[in-house]
DNA sequence: CGGTATCCGGAATCTTACCTCCGTATTCGG
DNA sequence: CCGAATACGGAGGTAAGATTCCGGATACCG
C-alpha cells in the first residue's frame, strides 16, 4: 500500500504540504464541518489539486488523525521514563489532552461522532495501545491504580475528556482540566 | 409564549402525539441525522403536517431535549430523598445516565455537538441546576465529596459520560458505566 | 531544448436534506 | 346539516457541499 512509485514532482510536493497544513488548521478550528473548498483556498490551491492527493474528505481527515495518534504514542513513550508509576500514567493523559486542546476535529474523532470509518488507523492505535498497556500494567503492579482497569478504559477516559473539551468550546475557563483531574483521582485504588 | 389559543383539533392532537413519539424513536436511534421525512413517514403523516407543528428540525429536537431535562430534574428531586449525601449525588448521576442509554440524539445534545441553539431550554436547565446545587452542597457539607466542586462540574461529568456512551455505540459491553464509576470515585475528598 | 508524464484549476455536476406552497380534506360550532 | 376555520399531503424549490472532468500549465529526463 506504500505509494512511493516515484517521488512527487516538486510542485506537487509543495502543494501537498500546504494542503496538509491548511487542513490541520481549518479542521482544528471548525471541526469536521470545515469545507474542502475552504481548505483548498486556504492552501492557495485549486480543489482539483486537493482531490488528487486525497480522494475524499474522509481520507484527508484520517491522515491528520493518524498523525495525532502517532503523537500520542510519542508522548506515552516519553512518559514511560517517569519513575513514579502513577505519575507516568497521569502525565501521559494530561499531556495528550493538552496537546489537542485546540483541535476540534480530533476531539470529534475521539468521540466517534461522524460516521467515518477511519481506515488505516488501526495500526497506529495498536502501537499506541501497546505502550499504554505497559504504562497501565506498571501502575497496577505498583498498586497505584485500581486492579480492574483495562487498556480500553484509557481511551474511554480520553474520549470523555475530549468531550468536555469540545463541550466547553468558547468558554474561557478550562473546566475540562478539572474533569480530567476527577478521573485521575478516581483511578486510585479504593 | 404559551400557544394555547384554542385546543388543537382532534386529528391534529392525535398527529402531534404520533409525531413526537416517532421523532423520539428515530432521533434516539439515529442521532440528529435522523431525517424529517423519515420521521413523518414513521408517524404516518405528511411532511407538511410535521412542519405545521414544528417549524424547524431544531424546534422538534429541542422539544425532545427539554423533556429529557425535565426528566433529569424529576430524577434528581427523587434522589434528594436519599439519606446518605454521597449516595444521593451518585444515584442521581447513575440514574440519569441510565435513562438516556439508548438516546443518541440526547447524547449528542449533551456534548453540544451540533450547532443548534436549543432555544428555550435555559429554563429547564436552571430548574435542574437548582436541585443539583442542593444535592452537591449537601454532599460537600457532609464532607462526602471534594469541596472545590461546582454545579457546572455535574454537567461536565454527564457530558463526559454520555460521550463514552455514544462512543461505545454498538458495542455490547457497557464500558461507559466503568467510566462513570471512576468519575464518582474521583469525587471523594482526597 | 523538445517531448511527455504529471499536475493544476475551477466550473459544472450530483446528491442530500430541509423546508414551502397550495389545492384538497376534515373537524366542529350552531 | 352547513360553512368557516383548521388541517392534511407531498411534489417541488432551494441550498450546501462533496466530487468529477478535462483543457491548459509545469516539471523532469535525455
Amino acid at each position: 500500500m506504500t505509494t512511493d512509485q516515484r517521488p512527487l514532482r516538486a510542485d506537487a510536493q509543495r502543494n501537498l504540504e500546504r494542503i496538509t497544513t491548511s487542513a490541520q488548521v481549518l479542521f482544528a478550528e471548525r471541526g469536521t464541518r470545515a469545507q474542502m473548498e475552504d481548505i483548498a483556498a486556504h492552501a492557495g490551491v485549486g480543489i482539483g489539486t486537493l482531490y488528487r492527493r486525497f480522494p475524499t474528505k474522509e481520507a484527508l481527515l484520517t491522515a491528520l488523525v493518524r498523525k495525532r495518534f502517532q503523537e500520542f504514542a510519542v508522548i506515552a513513550a516519553e512518559c514511560e521514563e517517569i519513575s513514579d508509576p502513577y505519575d507516568a500514567l497521569a502525565t501521559s493523559m494530561r499531556r495528550q489532552a493538552e496537546s489537542v486542546v485546540g483541535d476540534a476535529a480530533f476531539q470529534l474523532a475521539m468521540m466517534n461522532i461522524d460516521s467515518f470509518s477511519w481506515d488505516g488507523i488501526e495500526e497506529d492505535k495498536a502501537a499506541l495501545n501497546a505502550i499504554l498497556g505497559r504504562l497501565l500494567e506498571r501502575a497496577q503492579a505498583a498498586g497505584a491504580v485500581r486492579a480492574d482497569l483495562r487498556v480500553e478504559d484509557y481511551g474511554m477516559m480520553m474520549c470523555g475528556t475530549t468531550a468536555t473539551m469540545y463541550f466547553m468550546h468558547a468558554l474561557p475557563e478550562p473546566g475540562w482540566r478539572r474533569h480530567l483531574e476527577i478521573l485521575l483521582a478516581g483511578l486510585k485504588p479504593t
